[in-house]
DNA sequence: AGCACA
């Protein structure tokens, strides 16, 4: 039983096809962006592809960290079943070749005359330009410690932005199940107490959310409240 | 089960 080789990137099956395209891409890269450097989502929701995705890696051990521990992960209440992606993804082909041109069958958009027949000699693709993986997720660590490392069904979070709501954290939060209560703290900025019903549940949204970037420059450190 | 990317 040969399974399929190694690959920067995992192909995912089993979602939950009904959760939103878009909310599947952040919960994929919410999830997986513990285990390296994320340079894609790709989800698609065509009758042949729905309930799969691909989370495409920088590099291979980052995607073999991924497969085995997220392996069998309930994600929106359906077990991923993981593999390698059977073939390289363009923003590994772009990290290495600049002037890798997509797919041929993707002039499906209006081709518009614009250098239809141009073959050779292609634009030369400044230093500057936009290239395919430009759409690079990653974190710089955040200047906070974590704290409580002892599993508690209250999630302490830090290095919110100042003006980070209540609201806007339980619109995040909310889909790991067992949400119960956010509390924001007066005269705190930057810190909030996330309560589940259990201790699985909150390791759970801790593990999806850790490091989620809630803007450009404040990634959540998700650690568990004290006990006591 | 099913392997895409504009």
């Amino acid at each position: 039983m040969a399974d399929i080789l190694p690959n920067e990137t995992i192909y995912i099956k089993n979602l939950n096809s009904k959760v939103k395209k878009q909310e599947m891409k952040r919960a994929l890269h919410a999830l997986f962006s513990a285990y390296g450097r994320i340079l894609d989502v790709v989800v698609c929701k065509t009758p042949k592809l729905r309930g799969q995705a691909w989370v495409v890696f920088n590099e291979i051990p980052a995607a073999t960290s991924a497969l085995r521990h997220m392996k069998e992960f309930q994600l929106f209440d359906r077990p991923m079943v993981i593999q390698y992606a059977k073939s390289k993804s363009d923003a590994i082909i772009s990290l290495t070749d600049d002037s890798y041109a997509p797919k041929e069958k993707r002039r499906k958009t209006e081709d518009k005359g614009v250098d239809k027949k141009r073959k050779d000699q292609e634009q030369p693709q400044a230093n500057g330009a936009t290239p395919a993986h430009s759409h690079v997720y990653g974190a710089a660590p955040p200047p906070v410690k974590p704290g409580n490392q002892e599993p508690n069904s209250i999630l302490f979070i830090q290095n919110l932005p100042d003006e980070t709501t209540g609201p806007m954290l339980e619109m995040l939060f909310t889909r790991y199940p067992g949400l119960k209560d956010v509390r924001m703290v007066d005269g705190r900025p930057g810190i909030a107490f996330v309560e589940y019903s259990d201790e699985g549940q909150a390791t759970v949204a801790l593990e999806a959310l850790q490091s989620f970037k809630i803007t450009a420059n404040h990634a959540m450190v998700i650690s568990y409240a004290k006990k006591g």
